[in-house]
DNA sequence: GCATTATATGTCAGATATGACATAACATTC
DNA sequence: GAATGTTATGTCATATCTGACATATAATGC
């Protein structure tokens, strides 16, 4: 794994470092893993360039903050469709949503 | 509506013909259906391309006919991890995933 | 420091998705 | 047209996801 792909799960709270479990990830599960959170990044993104509080996208998706902050955290309790539905009721368009899968750094589509 | 998509959502048993239900689709219901139809004929295609039946694939994804045949109905009981879950397994890295998102006839991301 | 606002984490009852099963509908070969 | 193989549809108990709530932990301004 190149450290920086590393550094970013780690960063979504996947505990890399200690874990043979992510290590031992079969690629598709990686690969499954790798488009949650690049999905989670971002619809975080997009409400950030919205100016909207956790809160306030929560209220515009009938959900909770809590749950939000679930999306935004890459939790594993969070469902692509969930993700995916969110970003497209940010406004952004289903050929948005997939360009940006293709286009990010350490893409899942990379 | 472009008849070459209203063909595809028929063919998939949404019954678009006599459905003001769907011709009422916001703009993100629309893309988030057209997605999972994107997936759904996806898996297929792999699927017969590997020259496997549906019981064959129920077995490799620890799943069943019955499912199997779901997904690939469009059905709207399957949710997009499974689609997504499901492609992977059959060997499609993430990023042929995503590129056939983008580069289908009548793609999400048109 | 301490309010105030934003975000994160834990839990849970209710909602939705899932594999499994039965069975129907189609297709192909004989 | 019977037998066989494949796909479709309906149902259901269980598993998983969801919004909501409580509460914790930042972050910002005073």
């Amino acid at each position: 794994m190149h450290s920086n792909k590393r550094k970013r799960l780690e960063a979504k709270g996947w505990k890399v470092g200690d874990a043979k479990k992510f290590l031992g990830l079969s690629p598709e599960e990686e690969a499954y893993v790798e488009i949650k959170l690049s999905l989670s990044e971002s619809f975080r993104a997009q409400r950030l360039r919205r100016k909207m509080t956790q809160s306030d996208a929560a209220k515009l998706l009938k959900s909770s903050q809590s749950r939000v902050a679930k999306m935004e955290a890459g939790d594993s309790s969070v469902s692509l469709d969930l993700l995916v539905r969110s970003i497209l009721a940010l406004g952004v368009s289903g050929k948005r949503l997939i360009q940006s899968l293709s286009t990010r750094k350490s893409s899942p589509a990379a």
